[in-house]
DNA sequence: TAGGCCATCTGGTCCT
DNA sequence: AGGACCAGATGGCCTA
């Protein structure tokens, strides 16, 4: 158990410290192609958008050449201003003055290539944390966020050394998120939880986890935006607030062909395979709508309760009605791993509220 | 139009 | 002196 466990998590965390390395080559090539002569276009467009800080630095110029130390430093010698202590200025002459234009010029190149570096760095954190998509990139801020929350998961496997329960995996990689993101994310597990559980039950049956009071309804959420022009992969250059963006998304935990396309970059890491699509069975579990909303407020502590009953609408799904339309494409490989262990979620959340709200 | 996200420039600080 | 890093400022783009 645990050497396959270790097996399959292993890449993960691998990946995600190789991720670092594999910028740093990808870096040094983009630091060539960007340490090329400074480009005219950037410092026209430098100079034609930073009227006010170049104004500035040119201020500062003239302020040295209105001192003029050398030239008047002797005069005020003794004076007890506290301008006039400290080194001496040098005269800004013309020649100066062009040195450290040129010295900025290669300073702003330099704080360019340092940024592209950063974006491309977290480039490559985006492909290896879930939800990858090409189209539709997570934000700066996420990525690091739904990333730290994806390291705190994979480590926490390594710890218990068992999987964790579905639903604290997804608190787990949602803590913190936008609720956009966590839409994003919840989805892409959702997918791929569908095409495990159409595989489990191609009858469409609900498919029960064992020892527990949920049941699993092998439902398909169907983004109304997913066959709209916008949900297209390309329509798009980053996710926005409005888009719930599962159209081309990609969970690297659980991988099928069908998401190999192009437009996913192809790169997936490997599974963990924990992932699923949670949907509490009022009938099943004679729960009311207050048991149910309870389910969700804890498995979404970390959110609003409009943001848990947004994610609960949009990633979890309402109900059964769609369960009867379900599956209808893309039928995946099977996830013969997939352990769903209910019983673990109390001890898992409680660890994940101690980390988390410190 | 407001807000979010981003790229870029800039000056300051620290280090070599 | 020069490079790396950082944070603030600014403006562009996009969406609700």
């Amino acid at each position: 158990m645990m050497t396959r466990l270790f097996s399959e998590v292993l890449p993960d965390v691998q990946k995600l410290s190789g991720w670092v390395e594999n910028s740093e080559v990808e870096d040094s090539k983009a630091i060539e192609e960007d340490l090329g002569p400074l480009q005219d276009d950037d410092l026209d467009d430098g100079d034609a958008r930073e009227g006010r800080s170049r104004d500035q630095s040119e201020m500062a110029g003239d302020d040295d050449d209105d001192v003029d130390d050398e030239d008047c430093g002797d005069e005020n010698e003794g004076g007890d201003t506290a301008e006039k202590r400290g080194p001496k200025k040098r005269k800004m002459t013309p020649a100066r003055i062009e040195r450290s234009k040129v010295r900025r010029q290669k300073a702003n190149a330099r704080e360019r290539t340092r940024m592209h570096d950063l974006n491309s760095a977290l480039d490559n954190l985006r492909k290896v944390v879930p939800c990858y998509s090409k189209t539709q990139k997570l934000s700066k801020i996420e990525t690091l966020r739904l990333a730290k929350n994806y390291i705190w998961a994979l480590g926490e496997i390594l710890r218990n050394g068992k999987r964790p329960d579905v639903v604290s995996y997804v608190q787990t990689l949602c803590k913190g998120l936008s609720q956009p993101t966590t839409n994003l994310v919840a989805g892409c597990l959702q997918l791929n939880s569908r095409k495990f559980l159409t595989e489990q039950c191609p009858d469409g049956a609900r498919f029960h986890v064992p020892n527990s009071s949920f049941s699993v309804h092998p439902y398909s959420y169907q983004c109304s935006r997913l066959s709209s022009p916008q949900c297209q992969p390309g329509s798009s250059r980053h996710m926005r607030a409005h888009n719930y963006g599962y159209g081309d998304a990609v969970y690297p935990g659980a991988i099928s062909p069908e998401y190999n396309s192009p437009d996913y970059g192809g790169h997936h890491s490997s599974p963990v395979c924990v992932n699923g699509n949670f949907s509490v069975s009022q009938q099943e579990c004679g729960s009311s709508d207050t048991d149910r909303n309870y389910h969700y407020a804890m498995h979404y502590s970390g959110l609003s309760a409009s943001r848990a009953t947004a994610v609960h609408g949009l990633a979890f799904g309402t109900s059964g009605a769609r369960s009867g339309s379900a599956h209808s494409e893309n039928v995946p490989p099977p996830f013969h791993d997939v352990h769903l262990l209910h019983h673990d979620r109390t001890p898992v959340y409680e660890e994940l509220n101690a980390l988390f709200h410190n």
